[in-house]
RNA sequence: CGGGGUGUGGCGCAGUCUGGUAGCGCAUCGGCUUUGGGAGCCGAGGGCCGGAGGUUCGAAUCCUCUCGCCCCGACCA
């Protein structure tokens, strides 16, 4: 691709709304232009390398048998009607009416359609497993679209739908996917993490998500120091705590004054007690039905567990004012377990807790020496909270958990039988009896890794594309237009790269060389070839990596090998993963 | 949805408080000079100041409504 004639916006400023690094330098690259909140054009750069990410994911579910398909984006809401989701959705189903006022949605998954498709086609046992996927535009109405193409509304999805006959089947497929994305990100040259899940509102029973690390990263993820376990914050579970070390002697419950001390941190430094002796009370609603959180005073709450433990479907943290209606119009801020008429479930690390300090349900008030079963009834306990760094794993004795960031661009998900079965899938197995298949789902954020392989690459200057994903594996800045001998330097090598398939952009527009570097450095093609100046006087061009090192130079005759030499090496090392 | 912010040429901004008919830098176009890390000089084009209504002799500026965009938002007891 020439650049003298191709669409390449190039901004030396980003629009001040941009704040994270991928959707800053997606901008100022000239890769892709917003056209609205959470939706974005495209642009020739940008779709470049987006196409490359889809043909690596194409090629590997191909290779793992999946067979492509593609569906269609809009969805009459009767499918949904079918499986409860038109309701349960929610706010993020971008609901459609067409002329006869018939209601549709633009898909924001298609569980529905290619189960609708599986009932009619799908027969017979001999038929299954079977495997589709598609690569298709979704829409998601988000709250709060941000970070440009990390979060927007509209995005590009990998969405796979496995059917088995049994749980054994689905198995042998999750596991097949599980290592089909493994691939698929390693090639893209992304350092990246499988993690346990949680299975959410989806449902099912097992989860994984894949998370590319990047300090920017939306999610927290956990892994043990010393073995593979890894989950996400979500889903996390520490180990058994030790008691904390300064666990005192017994002590008397004492009510103390602590006038206007209501966060943990005041409470603290005023009673000159550290912040994990103390015990956070939270009030929560879960399905209309009030309950006490018990957690120590340095954890947080993790409100998907709580759900989780109290058995509710939905749970609420309400508004302060709704607190005290909740409890009688005790003070919000001195809130505590003892003597309450609310039922109440505590974090497993407050088990080996005693002598702790907590609100006295008295405004102005906290209680110190609390002690279970003396001062009030042993509640039960449960993993309420989310992990921190350095707890214990809970898989092996001797690992550790560190925190990490990520950005979530793959989710697989053993669905079992929910689709299939409110849909009425069923297949003849082999005593002529109907079975209904057992499903399992797989997404890819096809968009997505995009901006993350950007969040993950990138400095001071611009992009640093992985090889795999780059727009264009070599840039050559032609130095100077109007010197002939660069001028066809420069033609030739573009004309044998282009030869050898190599994707190679060509700078000859008649701009100052600065310039150049500078669109070079942002764009961030792992090779840079200059031809013309100073290294064209001994027969020359001038080789650098984006990646950073010393420039090289290379006899123009020996420039494409050396050229396709380095790529070679760096994809090699990119894809170690 | 709640709270906050913001909307002025393609981008970044000033002007708004204190009303008098729009300006700066970058970008764009032309000319001359320059040519290895976002050049210099000269000249030019481009904005119904998000929209609607109102106040006023007069509104980017004041008032009302509305739309877009951005940021924050359970609790941290």
């Amino acid at each position: 691709m020439r650049f003298s004639v191709s669409l390449i916006p190039t901004l030396k400023e980003a629009p001040v709304e941009a704040h994270t690094a991928s959707h800053r330098l997606m901008l100022r690259a000239g890769l892709i232009r917003p056209l609205g909140s959470g939706i974005y054009t495209w642009l020739p750069l940008g779709l470049k390398s987006l196409r490359k990410v889809e043909a690596i994911v194409r090629e590997e579910m191909d290779a793992a048998g999946a067979q492509e398909v593609l569906m269609p984006a809009v969805q009459p809401a009767e499918l949904w009607r079918e499986s409860g989701r038109w309701d349960f959705y929610g706010k993020e189903l971008l609901r459609l009416i067409d002329r006869h006022e018939r209601e549709f949605c633009f898909g924001p998954t298609h569980e529905e359609v290619i189960t609708d498709l599986a009932r009619r086609e799908l027969k017979s046992y001999r038929q299954l497993p079977i495997h589709f996927y598609q690569i298709q535009t979704k829409f998601r109405d988000e709250i709060r679209p941000r970070f440009g193409i990390m979060r927007g509304r509209e995005f590009l999805m990998k969405d796979a739908y496995s059917f088995d006959m049994d749980a054994a089947g689905l198995d042998i497929t999750y596991r097949s996917m599980y290592e089909t994305y493994g691939r698929i990100f390693r090639r893209c040259g992304l350092r990246f993490r499988p993690v346990e899940a949680d299975t959410g509102s989806i449902g099912g029973s097992a989860s994984h998500e894949f998370h590319v690390l990047a300090s920017s990263g939306e999610d927290v993820i956990a892994s043990c120091s010393h073995c593979d376990y890894a989950a996400n914050l979500e889903k996390a579970a520490s180990g058994p705590l030790a008691p904390p070390t300064t666990t005192p002697a017994p002590q008397p419950l004492l009510q103390v004054a602590t006038p206007g001390k209501k966060t943990i941190q005041e409470v603290s430094a005023f009673l000159q007690v550290g912040i994990e002796r103390l015990v956070k009370t939270l009030v929560v609603e879960g399905d209309g039905q009030p309950y006490l959180l018990l957690v120590r005073g340095d954890h947080e709450l993790n409100p998907i567990k709580a759900a989780a433990a109290l058995g509710v479907r939905q749970l609420v943290v309400p508004e302060p004012g709704r607190i005290a209606e909740l409890t009688g119009g005790l003070p919000v801020g001195f809130l505590g377990p003892v003597g309450t008429t609310l039922p109440v479930l505590a974090d497993s690390a407050l088990e080996a807790s005693n002598a702790f300090v907590c609100g006295a349900n008295t405004l102005d008030h906290h209680l110190t020496g609390v002690t279970w079963e003396r001062d009030l009834p042993r509640p039960r306990f449960a993993d309420l909270r989310n992990v921190v760094a350095n707890d214990p794993c809970p898989r092996c004795a001797a690992g550790r958990l560190a925190l990490d960031r990520g950005i979530e661009v793959g989710h697989i998900f053993k669905l079992g039988d929910k689709y299939s079965k409110a849909l009425g899938v069923t297949v003849l197995d082999q005593e002529g009896k109907e079975r209904t298949p057992i499903m399992g789902c797989y997404g890819i954020g096809v968009s997505r890794i995009v901006a993350a392989a950007i969040e993950q690459n990138h400095d001071d200057n611009g992009i640093i594309w992985p090889v795999a994903l780059a727009p264009f594996e070599v840039e050559i800045l032609l130095a100077n237009p109007n010197d002939p001998l660069a001028k066809e330097t420069a033609e030739t090598l573009y004309a044998d790269l282009h030869a050898k398939g190599i994707g190679v952009l060509l700078d000859d527009r008649d701009e100052r060389l600065g310039i150049k570097f500078k669109d070079a450095d942002l764009l961030g093609c792992p090779l840079r070839v200059v031809a013309g100046g100073r290294a064209l006087k001994e027969g020359k061009v001038e080789i650098q990596v984006r990646k950073g090192g010393d420039p090289l130079q290379a006899p123009v005759g020996e420039a494409v090998t050396t050229l396709i030499a380095r790529l070679q090496s760096l994809l090699a090392a990119e894809s170690q993963g």
